[in-house]
DNA sequence: AATAGTATTGCAAATGTTTTCATAAAATTA
DNA sequence: TAATTTTATGAAAACATTTGCAATACTATT
């Protein structure tokens, strides 16, 4: 069986092999109740002896969905972000569809590109991480009439659906969890938040909290960092090693709560005793950390895998309609943070 | 500018607008030497107020390459894989490639089944992490005659074009860290290596070290992690708790000897003085782990730009020819492992 | 000014499917 | 058994491109 044959393995060759027609074979695959089961059969047998595959360029061609998804992400070397897409990932192929993925690294013109470039593969759908975006992109998916899926932030104000968590809420619940415990003076550590709504929320949040109390954080309080745990050590090395330290740190996503907790265990300082760390996101690892690290959870798997089912659906609907989803955040306790002594 | 049409922007819209043929148009994409800068400006100017975006669904079906690859991994979401997807997306994408990425759960049969739906699409070209696949998808690739790349392992004696380092090296360098140490009572905790030849290989390298010098392992102190911090902890956390405990630990990857050092630390012991810790892979992070750890370093980033680099070059070339690269290995001395006592 | 050569462009066929419409065969009904 | 309905199949058009070939319009040469 399975013998090699000069290439060219179309529908007409299996068509021919079987002794029908090209249209009875292609509806062997499309409406299978339409075909006599004894044709079928034998259709089935010189599929499988020529080894065809079906083509869907050519289908795609003939106004069929591509059966693709395209999905660009900032980064795909990301904790959270391979979660996500994971969990997408898994939920669309179980609808059928493949995903056709690209990264821009955290900028948006790139991002134009990115998706430009998936839609002259005809996928039928772009998901994007966050409600950011430049305003070509917007441009372009309104023109082109393309679906498009807003992943990771929830927002009720934004004609794109979307499924994630309110990034303001997480920076609030952070916050407010320091503020519980009696901390009043607080350290802010976030990346970088140009292009990064994620980001910017979830300061936006943490500041709200504060502003409410009349609590203000001192400028030296404030840094940067990236996402790496060995420059948010260095980070917070810098932030703690001034005279005035403050009894809590809250940091913009865990990937640098983890650096923070080392910096301070490296200066010393009993965690969470003499400083409280606070993390956002509950990414995989965080648990194991010792102490464990308190952290707002976001539902990565969930949203991942959610979004890959609403947005087939939405996709394949006839008349699709709008959703907007919001997953909910959790606040995770665990030993990094502490009352105030 | 770019005003919305009553869907349907094809090649012969654009012709039309420009008042031209859609053969030149189709030239001014594929040959824009052939014609006239003149054309080619009005072109230009249709294109850009139609909105046009060239559909390679067409293309493909004309013959032309459909400008994917597909990428089979066991898995998205695994800090190395991460890793390797990110660079070897980048890197095809530099040539010109989009990504189409499917993920199997380490199941060889879905791994099949997903390549079959990645050349329904009319990749160009597959890679595959590791040498180990079911006959089936052999004889798929084969059948089919589509490019195949092993990405992760290398091996002379295979007909597939690798990109990756040898694991059976990487296992023995590691244990032979550990005996240059004076350990002689090593503990082994690997993942399970069924459909999983990276980590077979790397048991096979550290017991033929092992082996070299007449010392073998006690069943007990064999374990089996998956690649999760918190159960290789927990797996560590019996190992250790034996009345005979081993001097050295040799964990099949950075994210088990993670795991292994929390026990380790949660039992109270010293490392490396009192046990030494040795990981493989030297994972983002394995870096920033308090005492940083001892491992061998796999240098994902590199393999995956590499490969990307060399696949296109394959694809694209006229008389494509086998090429199998070795990516060097590195012992990183951290502070997990020290010489007996 | 005639000729040869070259640079542009258009026509039409080909690519691999799906689907509409028409037709033939079989099954049902009267 | 004839008429009618149902079921199964095939022929051909359509989908959006690319490209070989032919035709046309220039340019250069004599």
């Amino acid at each position: 069986m399975a013998r090699k044959q000069k290439h060219k393995v179309d529908i007409i060759a299996v068509a021919q092999a079987a002794k029908v027609s090209a249209s009875t074979v292609s509806r062997t695959f499309n409406h299978p109740e339409m075909v006599n089961p004894a044709t079928r059969k034998k259709i089935d047998r010189a599929v499988r002896r020529l080894g065809y595959i079906r083509n869907r360029a050519a289908q795609t061609m003939h106004g069929k969905r591509s059966g693709t998804i395209g999905l660009v992400v900032p980064t795909i070397n990301h904790a959270i972000f391979a979660e996500v897409i994971q969990a997408f990932s898994d939920s669309i192929d179980k609808a059928g569809f493949s995903l056709l993925i690209a990264s821009h690294g955290y900028d948006l013109d790139r991002e134009y590109a990115m998706i430009r470039k998936l839609l002259e593969h005809r996928v039928d759908g772009v998901a994007l991480i966050g409600l950011e975006h430049s305003d070509a992109t917007f441009r372009l998916i309104q023109q082109q009439e393309i679906p498009a899926l807003a992943i990771w932030n929830y927002s009720e104000d934004t004609d794109l659906p979307c499924v994630g968590t309110d990034n303001r809420q997480a920076g609030r619940m952070a916050m407010e969890h320091l503020l519980s415990l009696g901390h009043r003076e607080v350290g802010l550590i976030f990346p970088d938040t140009s292009g990064n709504d994620r980001a910017r929320h979830r300061l936006e949040g943490a500041l709200a909290a504060l502003n409410e109390r009349d609590i203000t954080v001192p400028d030296p309080w404030r840094s940067e960092a990236p996402y790496s745990i060995s420059q948010a050590k260095q980070v917070t090395l810098d932030l703690l090693a001034m005279s005035e330290r403050p009894t809590a740190l809250l940091c913009g996503n865990d990937v640098i709560a983890h650096g923070a907790l080392y910096a301070a265990q490296s200066l010393g300082l009993r965690v969470p005793d003499e400083i409280s760390i606070m993390g956002i996101g509950d990414f995989k690892g965080s648990v194991d950390l010792e102490p464990g690290l308190t952290t707002i959870r976001i539902p990565a798997e969930t949203i991942g895998t959610l979004a890959g089912e609403r947005f087939t659906d939405y996709i394949t609907s006839d008349e699709p309609e709008l959703f907007q989803i919001c997953c909910e955040l959790n606040c995770i306790l665990r030993g990094t943070t502490g009352a105030i002594s």
